[in-house]
DNA sequence: AATTTTTTATGAACATGCTCATTTTAATTG
DNA sequence: CAATTAAAATGAGCATGTTCATAAAAAATT
């Protein structure tokens, strides 16, 4: 009944750091899956016994970081933040965390993050939306507005926080200072769109 | 200095008919190139002197059926509308053009038109988008809000825009029914920012 | 009409994500 | 420790989007 080959999980660790390293090298396109296996030092398809597929892969990596930056969040809050606040410091840490990764972000998010992807295909990106979204709705609920957030609600939260994550993903600006504005926009919006109405809490 | 060779129009237009026909029955990653090529009776490298990717074939059709919608759209407003409900009429008659192209339209738009595909890659979507957003911030301004919809307005509508089109691709409602409410409220929020703020116009 | 130049079509070949039958390695049993 | 069973690794091979050197066809030039 003892853990058969905890070698496993080594070389599961292997896998995710070559491809964390090789990502932010070359970039996710670029850095191909025999490339992994070859400098993880396993074979081409043993890769996919561990991943079932390259962007599961990357969104593994992605999901660690805002797995990081969930308790960066956690750390830093004071309890006493506004609701715009709060989701503000919830969404900034997370890119803190995604800080490294922000260059080849959009490859890997795009599809297994994007409002597209019908709940099929990548699991760990669909794990990450439904985690971030009950964090989200655990946040509202806090500050009591209307309760829980209607299905409608949380939809456009989606949708402003992903347009967040791709503006900062190319933000040129220094720093991408002006993802901050987004950012704080779109909070405010949300926040907005809570006061007025609907509570179709599906 | 005549035309040369008008066929090569033709041949343009069998390949997009042939995809068009192709992916309806069968879905973007089902109906490969290579169908299409054979189907529209040319090789199988010759798509790609007509098309420079899968996608960009893809993206044309969806070009084609929004701007059908324009032209829908132009048709149906009367002049009286409000901003939102302008804004909303122009959504819908886009998304009625793109109707039965529904079932596979995540696929295509998904990369083409998501703001986290930074300006290069595919050329359609991108003037897609930036007509779009033209008549958006056309539509804005003939209502003198506040003048052209700052850089962040825009960034934000879009984001609500994408937001609404990835709901109605899936919405199981009847007649994607719950579509509308979310369209309703997403142009209403939009609407809203404007009157709150910001005004840098880059 | 013959020749040259330009345009277009062709399909073999490539890159890469991924599958799967087979082999290797490890654990278990007798 | 030999034999058996289970877990894991392997790499050849597949599918498909795409490239590119070459061939065919058209147009332009003489």
């Amino acid at each position: 009944m003892r853990v058969s080959r905890e070698t496993k999980e080594k070389t599961r660790k292997k896998i995710v750091e070559t491809a964390r390293d090789l990502f932010m090298e070359k970039g996710f396109d670029q850095a191909t899956t025999r490339d992994i296996a070859a400098q993880a030092g396993i074979a081409a398809g043993t890769l996919f016994n561990y991943f079932p597929s390259k962007e599961a892969l990357g969104m593994e990596i992605i999901a660690e970081a805002l797995e990081s930056g969930r308790q960066e969040y956690v750390a830093l809050r004071r309890g006493s933040e506004s609701l715009e606040e709060e989701l503000f410091l919830f969404a900034i840490t997370g890119l803190n965390q995604l800080k490294p990764h922000r260059a080849y972000l959009s490859s890997v998010v795009e599809s297994a993050l994007s409002p597209f992807t019908g709940s099929q295909a990548n699991r760990t990106g669909e794990r990450v939306r439904i985690e971030h979204l009950e964090d989200v709705a655990a946040i509202v609920s806090d500050h009591a507005k209307t309760g829980q957030p209607s299905f409608v609600a949380i939809h456009l939260y989606w949708a402003l926080y992903l347009g967040v994550l791709a503006f900062w993903s190319q933000d040129a600006s220094p720093d991408q200072e002006d993802t901050l504005v987004l950012l704080d926009q779109s909070m405010r919006l949300f926040v907005a769109s809570l006061d007025s109405n609907q509570s179709r809490t599906e």
